[in-house]
DNA sequence: CAATAATTGTGAACTTAGTCACAATTATTA
DNA sequence: TAATAATTGTGACTAAGTTCACAATTATTG
């Protein structure tokens, strides 16, 4: 293990499925796994895992393999899935409200502890147990409560002024699901879902000239 | 340009964030760019969009730019969003509705054709224009409409059969929300956006410690 | 308890991706 | 028309990321 280095992007990714697959190997009551079967899972391969885990320690035993349990705590500790993350929604409209309704992250995690939106007509009605709220009152909601993630989810055009706003607030992490690239020093992870199907397509055009 | 290459996935994300760009300086009314000033929009080096842009042609003038026009019509081709793909959902909950609702899937080009779900409840409701199809409508559907490409909106435990239903009807590409990996031969993409919260978990805790 | 089998952790080798730097070209200016 | 400025396209180089291959370790078997 080497210590104090940055770690690529890809492996950071690649943490995420690897918990993701030790959870489901937990519930299926699996107490020690290798990298190959892991790797099977995943299909990649196991050198790639081990490399990866190596980044942050030795947490597996030569010749049986990696304890389940164990691995997924450290994995919790090194991603930083062991602690709650409170997250609030930046537009009300159909990806902000499935992302609301959606049960999955809070399961990994990510409180969802409130939800904005400039449209006065939508303020006040429900999306499951939170109520939408104007986003002018989003500045006294940041002195109530620790906001550490902020999603995007309003169209293009408001993407910028809303991260300037966020900045502002102090919020650490931005996931925007508008297609612009934001400017802010801020992390971000861009949910760029049209690009998806535009790599799609290319590949499916070139599929048959391979 | 070299002929008959492997294009780089990287290269084809980007020739996606190149044609966005593109079309807002068309929007804008700009004639000619520079690879310097796109690059400075999308926050990248202009020499890699030179070389992306070299794997399948010239397509700029030296001292002068890209024509604008020009460049978007050769990356359309390349893209290949010179033509209208067929899209069918599978899974008429949150995120399969707000792709159904989201305009911008119709304006580059993925027209989606129909919407199916297992649930009977669901069927006959509309989302926008569209009906909500019963699961077992589907080969039938497959066979009066060309189906390019499927979205994948269902739990995790059914996206596997899903798939292998999709694979059969010959479809040509899938657009994954659930979070698991598919066993198939189609081309894929994920789209994971609970490992992308997890990624800006992980980058966020290591902020302060760079 | 020695031999065998399984599997990790990791440098070294290799492969892929990104940047540099500059000749070639075009347009503009004097 | 010669000099200047801007900008492309690309080969050479550098950096990043992946895979290999094997010593080290652990458990199991005869
Ligand atoms: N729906 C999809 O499937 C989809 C797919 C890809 C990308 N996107 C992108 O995601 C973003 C949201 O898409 P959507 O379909 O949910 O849009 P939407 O129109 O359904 O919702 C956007 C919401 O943002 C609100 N809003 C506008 N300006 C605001 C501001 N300044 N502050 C707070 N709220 C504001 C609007 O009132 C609206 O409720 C868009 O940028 C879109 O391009 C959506
Ligand atoms: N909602 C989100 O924000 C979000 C975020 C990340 C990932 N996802 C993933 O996307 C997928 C869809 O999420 P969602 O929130 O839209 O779920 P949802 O429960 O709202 O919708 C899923 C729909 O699929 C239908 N369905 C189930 N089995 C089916 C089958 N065999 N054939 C056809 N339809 C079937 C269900 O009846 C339901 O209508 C899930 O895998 C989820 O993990 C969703």
């Amino acid at each position: 293990m080497k210590e104090d280095q940055k770690i690529p992007n890809p492996v950071v990714r690649r943490l995420g499925l690897y918990y993701r697959c030790l959870n489901k190997l937990y519930d299926e009551g699996i107490e020690y796994v290798a990298s190959k079967d892991i790797a099977s899972r995943l299909g990649i391969k196991s050198s790639q895992i081990r490399k990866d885990l190596s980044y942050f320690g030795e947490f597996g035993k030569r010749g049986v393999g990696y304890n389940v349990e164990n691995l997924i705590k450290k994995l919790e500790t090194i991603i930083g899935v062991d602690k709650n993350w409170n997250v609030i929604i930046i537009g009300a409209g159909n990806i902000g409200s499935a992302l609301v309704n959606y049960p999955g992250l809070k399961k990994e995690k990510f409180n969802i502890i409130g939800v904005f939106d400039a449209d006065r007509s939508k303020v006040g009605k429900k999306i499951g147990k939170l109520t939408i709220q104007h986003i002018s009152q989003l500045h006294e909601f940041a002195k109530k409560n620790i906001i550490e993630i902020a999603v995007i989810a309003v169209p293009e055009n408001a993407a910028q002024m809303v991260t300037e706003e966020l900045e502002k607030l102090g919020i650490k992490g931005i996931v925007n699901f508008a297609p612009v690239k934001l400017r802010t020093n801020i992390p971000v992870e861009e949910v760029d879902i049209t690009l998806s199907f535009k790599t799609l397509a290319f590949k499916i055009g070139r599929e048959g000239s391979r």
